[in-house]
DNA sequence: CGTGTAAGGAATTCTGACACG
DNA sequence: CGTGTAAGGAATTCTGACACG
């Protein structure tokens, strides 16, 4: 999960394949952006690329949009999404470390 | 697998996203369409799409050009790949109806 | 606030061709 | 055979702005 490599996050569709993809116009697409609901990155020259993990949640946007959810609304919604996941995240690298010095001692090596 | 709208087989790259991620010149990726080794779809206006699929196709085939492999000889090994996969296929779909038969009988139906 | 549109420019992509080897 | 390049045109994308509501 969370792999940059993986074809699900790799940032590689222009917007007007997005556009297609969504059904959105590149007028909405660039103004999500500009409200700080999705991230694409830019190619040297400037173009926005988009990965289908983007496309998807701009499906959500615009499905959150037909209810008349505004945009701040939003982008509180991923807020608090990315808030928990980073938790949830940071738990699991302290148990990790956790896991990682408990099989340290016993193999009976010790540690500063 | 061989899913259709999975994020590998999807056709959303342009030839100079895939330029980039291969390592390849637009000039080469249009020829080794030419030579039927790589099959990207159009946009209405008539702009090449290349899925993740295609991607790694153009790498291996670049791997296969360094090794001095010509075009028409990858094209032969991929058209052997081609057979096989689908003599497989064919060989599954056969064998899926007669389990599909074997489950009938044994429910104790009939058919003509 | 959210979205459409016209504006002008810069980069993208396309095809067919000539070049070299 | 495989690839580079210059050529000209058509479509893409970008930004900032005006419009409406």
């Amino acid at each position: 999960m969370e792999n940059e490599s993986s074809y699900k996050e790799r940032k590689v569709i222009s917007i007007g394949a997005v556009s297609e993809l969504t059904g959105l116009s590149e007028r909405q697409i660039r103004y999500y952006e500009e409200r700080k609901l999705i991230f694409p990155t830019r190619t040297e020259r400037g173009n926005r690329k988009y990965s289908f993990s983007d496309v998807e949640r701009l499906i959500d946007i615009a499905n959150k949009r037909e209810e008349g959810v505004r945009t701040d609304e939003i982008r509180m919604e991923y807020r608090k999404e990315k808030t928990r996941e980073d938790r949830e995240t940071r738990n699991k690298m302290i148990q990790g470390q956790i896991n990682a010095r408990f099989m340290t001692q016993k193999n009976g090596k010790r540690f500063s």
